[in-house]
DNA sequence: GTGAAAGCGCTAACAG
DNA sequence: CTGTTAGCGCTTTCAC
């Protein structure tokens, strides 16, 4: 705009009669410089409404007190919980958060890193879409976190669906259901195939059959097939792979007149903002997502000050658990 | 990390034998440079694998090619759609994009913008809690634009909520509704005072009497006290600030065991995420939220570009629609 | 059409 | 403890 000219450090040093390295000092290394000379600059400063360019710091020192958080689809309210958990952090930490899309796609993913590789000190990337392989190499020349991903060497944060899955088991063997389908999300989705193991172990633990259809696109448009499919199978018991692809079962269930619980249970995972809104209210696996995104941002930040002194990389796990609401009842007879 | 310094745009202009600034030119200002040579640094950038600096850039010229988007608060899913259609306009014109949240305050609103504007060349402030002087005194140093909030004088880009507040009192005369009940607000919050006067105007227009209760919090806990004053004052049509606030009155009406359109009909505003999901499906105002986070990010583009050359700020007013579900019904007798 | 040189605002040696 | 001196990587006059 009209560009009145910000305040520098010079600015500074001139009214206060110091060197403009010594504002520098007063400013950042408080205990290098005089008590008495410290509070003056700081005075003048204030006085002169001083304000640190962030750009110049950072070009200087290569410190960028910034972060970005790359996310596969916004929209998708399973990362609302993570993304805000991140902000919150980077935000306590003073840290800028930058937020962007990759559109489900490992290039794009790719390139935003690489565009913004010089503006920030890391990276949080959420269910990142990338090959582990890809995601090594990258990791060995920016600071990354992973979240609701995990790949061997690196830093990350996951809301583990194990615990869940296995309430999940549990909570249909003693309704009496003696088999589940599994109505999967991408192949190349880490949670997915993590649900899945975790389903089928203890399936088999419980004496249940367990089977797996999908991929199904994981959002509400993907239910009705999802729900067709499950039905063909003959399955008492849905286990959906999101809340998202749940509701969508429920509706084409609805659509076909099928009663739930009466005959099909259904399942989610996420808990996420309307689960509980819907007709029948969802039973689903929830989990401390915004726990996840905090974790990943502080790892971050723990990541850059221990100069690599760090002897592994830090995994986080967060437990994960069942909420039971009106989707699921006893099998049916 | 392990830095293994970035090729400069010196590196590009030693192995192509000319100088830094042509380099400079041929990246910026192709026509400024001859065709050949500029085919030539291009490929040895490329070979280099040159990649400009963005920080440096904006050092030195003031254009930072970043936006920052500021909410009071990142977990509304109101705010979803508005912040997934800026993010996206920005990312299709090359800016990055810094979201923060405000917390619902309008200091840290302006602390924020403070705080950023060494980093970005301008804000998109959606539904800005600031009051219109300070908003306006900001924006003589700032670029601002709003989005679902007007102030004289500013660029914004909102949603109007007359046509689909019209639309509501047209659509609960129809079913013999003789009065509404508005729940409202933050009694600060703009939105709220155009619905509550688009909402009264209606009314009057169609011989209904209008009342206004609250301000209640806009959220589904804020739903239990509503639906009480609401049902205190004998209403047969509550008209819910927000989608949040009606669901928690549809919660508590179903607690209370009030049937839902039976008894009390119920409208909400936003179409968030949910609201076609919970019991019964919710009657809501649609608006293109999407649609005014884009044209935000554009009109500050815009006006950037633009060396003021502008006659007056733009005020892009988008339309909302009343989308009718199963939660409004005749009036009961 | 191209090169040399001067900074943008700040930090970090290096002397004193 | 503090001042001087170089740059960080880039753009931009100003000469040639």
């Amino acid at each position: 705009m009209s560009s009145p000219r910000r305040t520098t450090i010079y600015d500074v040093a001139r009214e206060a009669g110091v060197a403009a390295s010594t504002v520098s000092r007063a400013l950042n290394n408080p205990r290098r410089v005089n008590p008495a000379t410290r509070e003056h600059v700081l005075a003048v400063a204030e006085r002169l409404g001083y304000r640190p360019d962030p750009l110049a710091t950072a070009l200087q020192s290569g410190h960028k007190a910034t972060i970005a958080m790359l996310v596969p689809d916004i929209t998708n309210p399973h990362f609302f919980g993570t993304i805000r958990g991140a902000e919150k952090r980077a935000s306590e930490a003073g840290l800028t958060f930058i937020l962007a899309n990759t559109e489900e796609s490992a290039d794009n993913e790719r390139n935003q890193i690489e565009r913004l590789s010089r503006s920030v000190d890391g990276f949080v990337l959420a269910a990142s879409r990338m090959q582990e392989a890809t995601t090594r190499e990258l990791a060995r020349e920016y600071n990354l976190v992973l979240v609701n991903r995990q790949v061997e060497g690196l830093p990350s944060a996951v809301v583990d669906n194990g615990a869940g899955s296995r309430q999940i088991v549990e909570h249909l063997a003693s309704l009496g259901h003696r088999s589940l389908v599994y109505l999967s999300g991408p192949h190349r989705s880490w949670p997915a195939a993590q649900r899945w193991r975790a389903l089928r172990a203890a399936a088999e633990a419980h004496g249940m059959t367990a089977r797996r259809l999908g991929p199904f696109p994981p959002r509400v448009e993907g239910g009705g097939v999802a729900a067709d499919a499950g039905l063909g199978a003959g399955a008492t018991a849905l286990v959906a792979h999101n809340d998202l692809l749940a509701i969508g079962v429920l509706r084409r269930l609805a659509e076909r007149g099928v009663p739930v619980p009466g005959q099909v249970s259904v399942v989610g995972y996420d808990d996420i903002f309307g689960a509980d809104l819907c007709a029948p209210a969802l039973t689903t696996v929830a989990g401390p997502h915004e726990e996840a995104g905090r974790a990943a941002v502080e790892l971050l930040t723990r990541k850059g000050s221990l100069s690599r002194s760090q002897p592994a990389p830090q995994q986080v796990v967060l437990s994960s658990h069942l909420v039971i609401r009106r989707s699921t009842g006893p099998a049916a007879r």
